[in-house]
DNA sequence: AAGAGGCCCTGATAGC
DNA sequence: TGCTATCAGGGCCTCT
């Protein structure tokens, strides 16, 4: 489900209601996630105050007091739900789908405080909880991965030194969490479309406009869908209403066959599977 | 080293 | 109605 943008719309609204609060209970319903949770992971976090909740790429940072750290990771199918502890799990105040009810089942951990618990619920269980016992261990991991679009080191020298001689097509280098952090599959494909770039190009056939291209439109691609509260586009157990409104403002992304949006363009959105992804595209405006 | 492909998992939907 | 196949917003691992 959630790409940068998505994990950044739930950091804020999950922000505004855990900070300053103290774990009293952990309840981990099912540890098998992608990583299994360790055993001692409710220990850990028992009785510690959040200082704040902050990102890294895909990632959700709770900052504990203690200077320890707990990374949530959403996966494809994850979703957070923050629930007042006296409404018997029926609604959900804060999600990003703005689900009006507690899903059924995937609840897979409960993060409880006095008057609210958090939820963490995901179907395919691609997602996963991390514990680092400080900042140092938390940078380790986290500077495994390749900058996100806002930092200062998406630069065309970083894009000159990683993509000079690269047969891989660019597509799948936005992808690469370790050369950009924070792009998923639609807005690789919408970054693509507004850099005019086919996504098949090999990142070494790349000039400079397309280098400066990539670097602009992958923040701008960005910041707009946070603008708009993230994007949303398959629903969640047949609830109605979500807080993304980006879906609407997709150029490619989901719109096989209908015409391209460039105002001169007679050309039709293709989609076609690249690198086992599906990727959307301009055959005209994108050489 | 770099790149391609498989695989982890559940659920929704399309087609028969 | 109920089967099967296909496809999903991610990313790691293995093999060549």
């Amino acid at each position: 489900m959630p790409e940068l943008p998505e994990v950044e719309i739930v950091k804020q609204s999950l922000n505004k209601k855990i900070k300053g609060k103290i774990i009293n209970k952990i309840l981990v319903k099912n540890r098998n996630l992608r990583v299994r949770v360790p055993k001692g992971f409710e220990k850990k976090l028992f009785l510690k105050k959040i200082i704040k909740v902050s990102r890294f790429s895909k990632y959700l940072i709770i900052e504990l007091k203690d200077d320890s750290y707990c990374l949530l990771h959403l996966g494809m199918s994850g979703t957070v739900h923050l629930i007042s502890n006296k409404t018997n799990n029926k609604i959900s105040n804060t999600s990003f789908y703005n689900s009006p009810y507690l899903p059924v089942k995937h609840n897979h951990i409960f993060f409880i405080f006095k008057k609210v618990k958090f939820i963490y619920n995901d179907p395919r269980r691609f997602g996963y909880v991390l514990y680092f016992k400080n900042k140092k261990e938390l940078n380790k991991f986290i500077g495994r991965y390749g900058p996100e679009p806002f930092s200062p080191d998406f630069n065309l020298n970083y894009f000159r030194k990683y993509l000079a001689n690269k047969e891989k097509n660019i597509k799948n280098f936005l992808l690469d969490q370790n050369f950009v952090s924070g792009i998923g599959n639609i807005y690789a494909s919408e970054i693509l479309f507004k850099s005019k770039i086919n996504p098949h190009t090999k990142a070494k056939y790349l000039n400079l406009k397309n280098y400066k291209d990539l670097i602009l439109y992958s923040k701008l691609v960005l910041e707009n869908a946070i603008k708009d509260g993230g994007s949303t586009i398959r629903d969640f157990r047949n609830t109605s209403g979500n807080i993304g409104k980006f879906q609407k403002k997709f150029k490619v992304y989901g719109r096989e066959n209908k015409k391209c949006l460039n105002s001169k363009c007679k050309g039709r959105i293709i989609k076609k599977i690249i690198s086992n992804r599906s990727s959307f595209f301009c055959n005209f405006c994108q050489k």
